[in-house]
Parts: structure tokens; sequence; C-alpha cells
RNA sequence: GGCCCCAUCGUCUAGCGGUCAGGAUCCCAGGUUUUCAUCCUGGUUACCGGAGUUCGAGUCUCCGUGGGGUCACCA
């Protein structure tokens, strides 16, 4: 049983780089049919909220990526920590030690002043005489001095650490006896029993640490998968300071989950040639060790194309519950369906949709002057007068083709091009020469408003 | 600075020793459309550099260069 898990720690929204971890790890976990566990690393009281845990799981469930079971908060573990770390202590794999924190400092500035790494210098590791007074202690574990760690990662392959370089006896309980990071990830994954952890590469150097956690308790190390990070347009790490990466905030700005989580499973991952992948063909073909190993640049452009794709081939019903959100109420519109039909080729995201349909609602308060000098000539105001009578007189009127018909007729009679009648007709409709098919327009609005449209127009242009 | 990771069109990527280096997006041009958008067709643009291995290297090795990550009683 493959089972995977997203671990934030709840210091603000959920992000675009966190939501593509917990997407590739939620993919993962479907895919093989598996658990997807949420466990929210909140042991940092000072800098932690509820709302930031809230917001973090009203994203998820925006996305409808839900996760199995109850979810975990670190901080109501420390009971079980307590347990693990007395265990290591009890069997000498864990010690006391009784530096105080402006010792540590002072060891710290000195063995950078001489070039050379900062590291504790395990003073208290075999440590059995008095311990000074008036210090509380921290925990910490022994971890090799020599040999090497091998992080086996699905992504980046075998990853060599040498123990000298890179580890200490790191701390695992502060003095007020909370737990630190690397100590309650590696307890929590393994006692959830995490198979499979995929997170950001920034933690691959973190890794070994773990594993000296894992190794210390007998723990079964899971597989690692490193995922490379999402870089902005400077090619450094993605940041708050880099636009919109609340992903709610792509909520606000129109965009659908199935869009934006198919933006982001492309950035990183890639089958063939395919660009466009269901949820269920996501988690049908996903797999990762197909990630690739270098970063990308975030970039929107695609997810734009992808939006208006989604738009595009979304069946009505669905578009127009959806446009609920974006202020648009549209079940008592009788053409509903002309109306969307018409006007979802266009639009790159609900919220743009929401707009356009507002806009062809309304009666035109203003012209285009450009389009108006440019549509209407000497013949328009007679043209639109002849397709305004044939309207007025007209009593079956509902369909676009009844209203082409019209057009054709009036076409006809004056013995003009089709253009003649359709520019000046779209300035009077839609106050602009950019839009959907008149006809169309026309049967949306219905005749009433259709009529009233070129009154004004004529009022004012002629 | 130590350690680690990475390197193909502007961007997302395919490639897994022999390809005219493919697709997508963006941009440009043409077609369709009364217009705009959609859609269709076409086009411009890439293997970081240098050695080596090999009959043959974007693909393997080494060195360089560049970029990134990480080095807490934060997570």
């Amino acid at each position: 049983m493959v089972v995977t898990r997203f671990a934030p720690s709840p210091t603000g929204y959920l992000h675009i780089g966190g939501l593509r971890t917990a997407l590739f790890s939620y993919l993962w976990a479907k895919k093989n049919s598996g658990k997807f566990l949420l466990r929210i690393e909140d042991t940092d009281k000072a800098r932690n909220s509820q709302e930031a845990a809230e917001a973090i799981v009203n994203a998820f469930s925006w996305l409808g990526l839900t996760h199995d079971g109850e979810i975990t908060y670190q901080s109501q573990r420390d009971e079980v920590y307590a347990v693990y770390i007395k265990q290591l202590l009890d069997t000498g794999k864990a010690y006391y030690c009784y530096m105080s924190k402006e010792e540590l400092d002072a060891l710290r500035e000195e063995q950078t002043a001489a070039k050379q790494r900062a590291m504790y210098d395990g003073r208290y590791r075999d440590f059995n005489g008095t311990p000074p007074e008036g210090v509380a202690p921290v925990v910490r574990i022994k971890a090799p001095q020599s040999g090497t760690i091998v992080v086996q990662d699905g992504v980046k392959g075998d990853v060599v650490f040498k123990a000298e370089d890179i580890l200490d006896d790191f701390i695992i309980a502060r003095a007020d006896g909370s737990p630190t990071y690397n100590f309650v990830v590696a307890v929590d994954d393994a006692l959830m029993g995490v198979t499979d952890v995929i997170r950001g590469d920034d933690h691959l150097s973190n890794t070994p640490k773990q594993m000296v956690v894992y190794e210390a308790l007998g723990f079964t190390i899971p597989k690692f998968y490193h995922v490379p990070m999402i870089h902005n347009a400077e090619g450094k790490k993605l940041s708050k300071r880099d636009g919109a990466t609340d992903v709610m905030a792509y909520k606000e700005m129109g965009y659908t989950p199935e869009a934006l989580l198919n933006f982001l499973v492309r950035l990183g991952w890639s089958y063939g040639d395919q660009e466009i992948f269901s949820m269920a063909e996501m988690i049908e073909l996903f797999n990762p060790k197909d990630i690739n190993k270098s970063a990308s640049i975030y970039n929107t452009q695609k997810l734009d194309w992808l939006s208006a794709h989604y738009i595009k081939n979304m069946p009505n019903e669905e578009l127009a519950h959806l446009l609920g959100d974006y202020g648009l109420v549209l079940t008592s519109h009788d053409k509903k369906e002309i109306l969307l039909d018409a006007l979802k080729e266009r639009a790159k995201t609900l919220k743009e949709m929401a707009e356009l349909v507002t806009e062809m609602l309304q009666t035109p308060s203003a012209y285009e002057e450009k389009d108006v000098k440019k549509a209407f000539k000497e013949d328009s105001k007679a043209i639109l007068e002849n397709f305004a009578s044939k309207v007025r007189n007209s009593s079956e009127l509902h369909l676009p083709s009844d209203y082409h018909a019209l057009m054709d007729a009036t076409v006809q009679e004056m013995q003009i091009g089709f253009g003649k009648i359709g520019q000046p007709l779209r300035v009077a409709l839609l106050g602009k020469l950019s839009g959907p098919g008149l006809d169309s327009v026309m049967a949306i609005i219905g005749k009433e408003e259709t009529l009233k449209r070129i009154e004004n127009a004529l009022r004012a242009n002629c």
C-alpha cells in the first residue's frame, strides 16, 4: 500500500509550489489505490495560526484534492514525541547537552572565523559528570561521525553525503522540551505509515538527518522523491513577492481547478506530448519517476491557454453554475444556451466570461469613436432602418437563424454586401466592432432590446 | 564559503549512442469569420563551454562555467 502525505506548516496560505507537490502526492496515492494524508506541521507555536491551517484546508476543498483520514496536527502530539525522545535517551542514542545558546553562538562564530564548518563539537556526547547548574539542557541525537549516507531518491538518483561534511549531533528537543522539525517529521512519517515522501528538493539536504532518526528508532526508511523547485522569472525560489502565489487567488481570477491542476501537473512532469489531462488521466498516468530533475520557471501563459480550453469545452449547465461565483446569475435567462455558446469561446477565465455576459446584456451607453467612423457610411442609416422595420414586423423571432434571415432579406433587397449591414449593426448593438455573431446577439437580447439599440444608435450617430 | 542539486527553442517539455533534435505555449504570417475571438495551415527560435570514450554524442565520463538549494534550540 502506498501512503503519501502533504505536510505544510501553517504560516500562510497554500502556495503554488506546495500545491504542486501535494498534487503529485495525491496522484501517486490514488494511482496506487493508496492513501493521501494531510499533516499540519504547527510545532512553531509563535509563527503558526489556526486561520492559516484553515486556509490550506479550504484551498484543498476548492481543488477537490481530498485527503484520507483525519488531519494530523503536530501541535497535539507532544506526548508521542516525548515517548520517542525518552526511548533514544534510555538507549543511549541521544543525550542531554548543557551548552547554552550563548556558548553555541560563540562556538559557531569561532568556527566560521577559522573558515571551518559550523557544527556542534560533541562536547556532551559522552558526558557523565555533574551537569552545570541553571542550564536547561537540549536533547541531541548521536549522529554518525564518519561514513556515508546515501539518499536513494526517486527523482535525483542516489545522492551521497559524507557524514563528516553535513552531520553533527543535532538537537531533537529544545531546552523547553519541544521537539524539532527533523525529528518530528521522521517520527510522524514513520508512525503514519508514509511509504513515499514526495516533497520539494529544498528538503534534500535535510534528508540525511531524518534518516539518522529513522535508523536510531528502527523505523523503515520510506522512498523519497525530491521534486525540483519552481522558480520565478529571475530564477529564484518562488516567493510571496512574485505576485499570485496564493492558490485561492486563482479562484478569484476566474481559473477553474481543472485548469490550474492541469497546468501544475505539467510543470516538472510530462507524459510524451500530451498537454491536456483530466483528473482521471493524471491519476492513471502519473509516476514520480517521470518528474524532471531541473527547476522550472513559473510562467502562466500556458495556464491561460488551458483555462480557455476548459471553459470552451465545459457543458453550459456547469458553466452557468460556476459563473455564480463571479456575480452572474443566469438561471432565469431564457436564452442561456445561445448566450453561453456565443461567449464561451471568447473568455480566458470565468471572471472574464462573467464580464462579457454582463457587458452584452447591457444596452451600450457609448460607442467606440473609431469603430463608428469605420462602420457608418452614408447608406448605413437607410440600411439599419430597413432592417429595423423587418424586425418590428416579425412576430416569430427566437433563434439566431430567425434574425439571420432578416439580415439576408435586407441585403438582398438593397443589393448590398453583408458587411454593409453587419458593421453598423454591430456598433449599434454592441457599441464596438468586435464581438460574437450578430444573429446570436439579437436572439439573446430579444426583439425589443434589438430595436431599442438600433434606434439609440441611429439617434446618436446620424 | 562547505555540502548537495541542476543545465535542450523566451517559457513548459520530448529525447534515454545513429532523429531533418519532436510537441505545446508565446510571437509572426496566411486561411475561415460581416468584425473580434475560436478554429485550421505555415513560419521564426534550442542541445552552456572544453576535453575524453566511441565508427558515431544533446544523450556516457571528466573539467570548467552558469544557475539554484541548504547549512538554526524555523519548518
